[in-house]
DNA sequence: CATTTATTAGTAATAGTTATCGTTACTTGT
DNA sequence: ACAAGTAACGATAACTATTACTAATAAATG
């Protein structure tokens, strides 16, 4: 039986205030506002916890780091790839497609991933060589 | 001006005849058969390069480990949550719901990836607890 | 309040990837 | 064929996100 403690809560309250999708990095640096003593190992414990009781989704998109997200249901994103924020997308989730590959492919599918690649607004102008 | 070498072309031959999207470490372990001494650091690198030119693209999906694939133009991948492996999905391509999100977010769209989960033929019958 | 046990802070360990560096070998031009 | 220039090499160290470990702590239960 899972506890309730302070630092559960914090870290929830802190990743369902902000639409950025941070990684477990930024909710450390967050978090510790309100409990300066935190230990990082704990904020990766208590995102798995989340994760695994459904209350969170985790982004494990693209390479290097994962990105956390307060909203558990399916939805699209959008990857800055000069900034790299992430944004979400709404547009609806087509299970169709799902049906259709699942009945083509003989695979049991659960659901899909997509994201959308691209420049956000802000970096439409300057743009760069994608170096990643 | 880059150089053709042993080592680049034999990576990239490895990597152009399976359908497996295999890890660098796989790759790293393949091309020792034929080059005994190469070092991972060389695959990497030349993973690197060969996606710098187009050649391949990098599935930087997922976690832990990038995967890597010979086929560089955009397709979609059915990922099994229980063996881990990948497979190409023969779906086409939909560009039209860029063209609609990017009109709709005012974002830039280069293109979109597109991962379905679930479990793979193999695995279906034995169901186990998703850990990861 | 006392017991139980999940969780914590702190720290060490792991693993995938990248950086560094002296040496090698591919390319180009004579 | 030879020399010069330089991209790429092998070996290894460094980096970084994440996980594992452990003695101490604090939720939950009744
Ligand atoms: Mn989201
Ligand atoms: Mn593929
Ligand atoms: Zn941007
Ligand atoms: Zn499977």
């Amino acid at each position: 039986m899972p506890k309730r403690t302070r630092q559960k809560e914090a870290i929830l309250r802190v990743l369902k205030s902000t639409t950025s999708h941070p990684t477990a990095d930024w909710i450390y640096s967050d978090v510790r506002k309100e409990i300066p003593n935190i230990s990082l190992g704990t904020v990766y414990r208590n995102l798995k916890l989340l994760w695994q009781s459904g209350e969170i989704s985790e982004m494990d998109f693209s390479g290097t780091f994962s990105r956390f997200d307060g909203n558990p249901d399916n939805h699209y994103h959008f990857r800055c790839e000069r900034c790299g924020r992430v944004f979400d997308v709404d547009e609806p989730v087509n299970k169709e497609t799902d049906d259709r590959v699942a009945q083509k492919t003989g695979f049991k599918i659960f659901y899909h991933r997509l994201e959308f690649r691209g420049l956000c607004r802000e970096c439409q102008e300057s743009r760069e060589v994608r170096t990643k």
